[in-house]
RNA sequence: UGCCCGAUGGUGUAACUGGCAACACGUCUGAUUUUGGUUCAGAAGAGUCUAGGUUCGAGCCCUAGUCGGGCAACCA
């Protein structure tokens, strides 16, 4: 450290909050800070605006200023009261506020209509009567330069008077467009006179059919940040090129010394998924999954019902950087952030995913007897709960082998284990199918060995979970995997990202058992199953049968060592 | 062939703006453990896209190139 008397330790800053802190030092806009997260609403959310959320938010949060939740409604034909009671509803689940109401763009369809007003009256903006396809030809490439429209150099009169008559629903669809006036030859395409309104009869979600012109994004969206008194603007990289056109626009706008800057990050990608609306849409569509709140979706909604924590996906978005290089995050963080978390939070309890009976023979046929588990190793005051160990229990199948390998610690024929909070068990005997199967086990119990009081002396390597025969119940589990195979299935534009789904990303197991406890919990109930992962409760469930899905599994050192001796 | 961004271990970020690369995930060791979890201790792994230049000194500055991304909706 250069500075041994300074007393605030340097804490690295992303190259946002170093424009924050720089702006706000210097009083730039009077020193405040007013972010904004502006999603559009024709799709749900996913875990890359989660990111932008938690940065727009977060920023705030830190920085002591504020966050709006402002929806970028301005085209009629996508959007869905729908979508916006679902983003309101997951940007609430995160945990962010945002001050007063929820804003919309088409709150200032008014305004904006007066500021195109003003701009054909000082001469920067006309109504241009070429059609869609004329108005792409001749806006040229990005090396050759535009033509200029034929109504380029209509008077103001004329465009006021066409603009207003198109407003009044006097020309059909899309047969005038209002464009700026900028520069046609300019290198970049969004200067060369750009749509600013189109005509086109949808009925919206908020004003219904008052308008029959809609504002474009880049008409809208510096101008809503206007009004509001946003000071920082933060978007993804693919507008970096709109930011002149944000700045010419905003300019022309402003009648004083404040106004909003706009920055570009460089949006999350997840590996193993998609996070493009039309592609998620697709997967939905098609019925690759369930529907948006799947939980092998990287949706909030899915990544919700699969049992992520906000708290979670929080953490994660702080800990995958803000920067301006495209990234594709290893979803390992993703997991990583929610057994952390889950790990001080989720009750312990035992499942038994692939039931193989065990028969203690040397306990009498109705033997009971009832002991108390802890529920967080990791709380003290979690407290406990009973279980039941009875003559007949289930064990897992991974944890029995016929013919186990050097470091197996689990049971195998002649050996033992120890049953979690219960007794060593040495196997004496087991049957088998035709097949191969192993389909029972006889154990036979070493007494005073109990669990918490064990007198015998045998010391064993390994702790097996268990449920009683007599009292488990019935679960059923679905386990998932990626959604895909590989890390970017949108990498090969030629080729269809569905190729790339992993088809085994969803199995269901029907035949599951838990521990009688589990019988009590509701749909988003989350606990570890011992030794297998974190699960929480599917909203499937019904008063008959608790469905449970696999948040995320335990960290398996064992597994890696068993790959390893089959390579 | 135009314009705008970007480039640091496998992945993602950092290096307090010029002082011989740090953190996290992942990987590997070992210890502890009645979860092969957690926790703890430790290790390996980049000399910063390339080539020049400025400088006592460059990942940071300059020039050229290479590679990657974005831009030609009346989408956002």
């Amino acid at each position: 450290m250069k500075n041994s008397n300074e007393t605030t330790e340097y804490v690295p800053l992303n190259f946002i909050e170093q424009i924050i802190e720089k702006d706000l030092k210097e009083g730039k806009n009077n020193g405040e800070l007013l972010t904004r997260f502006p999603p559009e609403p024709n799709g749900y959310l996913h875990i890359g605006h989660a990111k932008s959320i938690c940065l727009n938010f977060g920023l705030a949060l830190k920085y002591g200023g504020k966050c709006n939740l402002r929806f970028d409604d301005t085209n009629p034909e996508t959007e869905d009261t729908e979508y916006v009671d679902a983003i309101i509803d997951d940007v609430k689940w995160l945990g962010f506020h945002w001050p007063g109401e929820v804003l919309f763009a088409s709150d200032y369809f008014d305004r904006l209509y007066d500021f195109a007003v003003n701009l054909i009256k000082i001469g920067l903006a006309y109504v241009d009567d070429q059609s869609a396809e004329q108005i792409s030809e001749t806006r040229g490439t990005p090396t050759i330069p535009g033509k200029e429209s034929p109504n380029r150099n209509r008077s103001v009169e004329e465009n006021l008077d066409l603009f207003a008559r198109m407003k009044n629903g006097e020309f059909p669809d899309a047969s005038r467009v209002l464009r700026a006036k900028i520069d046609m030859a300019s290198p970049n395409m969004h200067l060369r006179d750009p749509a600013l309104y189109r005509i086109k009869r949808g009925h919206h979600h908020r004003t219904g059919d008052k308008w029959c012109i809609y504002p474009m994004y880049d008409f809208a969206h510096g101008q809503s940040d206007y009004f509001e008194g946003i000071t920082h603007s933060i978007c993804t990289l693919e507008f970096e090129v709109h930011r002149p056109l944000y700045d010419w626009l905003v300019d022309r706008l402003k009648d004083g010394i404040y106004r909003p800057y706009q920055i570009e990050f460089a949006r999350l990608e997840l590996g193993y998924t998609v996070t493009s609306k039309r592609k998620l849409l697709q997967l939905v569509k098609e019925g690759y999954v369930s529907g948006w709140d799947d939980p092998r979706m990287p949706t909030i909604r899915g990544m919700r019902r699969r049992g992520y924590t906000p708290e979670a996906i929080r953490v994660f978005c702080n800990k995958v950087g803000v920067a301006k290089r495209v990234n594709v995050i290893d979803p390992s963080l993703l997991e990583f952030s929610v057994r952390e978390d889950l790990n001080k939070i989720a009750d312990r309890r035992m499942a038994v995913l692939d039931p193989i009976k065990v028969v203690i023979a040397n306990l009498p046929e109705n033997y009971e007897e009832t002991t108390l588990a802890v529920n967080n190793p990791e709380i003290e005051d979690a407290g406990r709960r009973e279980i039941t160990f009875t003559r007949e229990i289930y064990i897992d199948r991974e944890d029995f082998m016929e013919d186990p390998p050097k470091k197996y610690f689990r049971l195998s024929p002649g050996n033992m284990v120890r049953l979690k909070y219960a007794y060593i068990i040495q196997c004496t005997d087991y049957k088998k199918d035709e097949s191969g199967k192993v389909t029972e086990i006889t154990c036979e119990y070493i007494p005073n060995s109990k669990s918490g009081n064990d007198t015998s002396g045998v010391k064993v390597k390994g702790t097996i979970h268990w449920v009683s025969a007599r009292y488990g119940i019935p679960l059923e589990v679905r386990m998932y995997d990626r959604l895909f195979m590989v890390e970017d299935p949108q990498e090969d534009d030629e080729r269809d990202f569905k190729e790339f789904l992993n088809h085994d990303s969803l199995n269901v197991i029907h035949n599951a058992i838990g521990e009688p406890s589990l019988k009590d919990v509701n749909p988003g109930y989350k606990c570890q199953f011992e030794r297998k992962g974190y699960f929480c409760v599917d909203s499937d469930s019904n008063d008959n049968q608790k469905v449970f899905n696999l948040t995320v599994p335990l960290r398996d050192s064992w597994a890696k060592i068993a790959q390893k001796m089959n390579n």
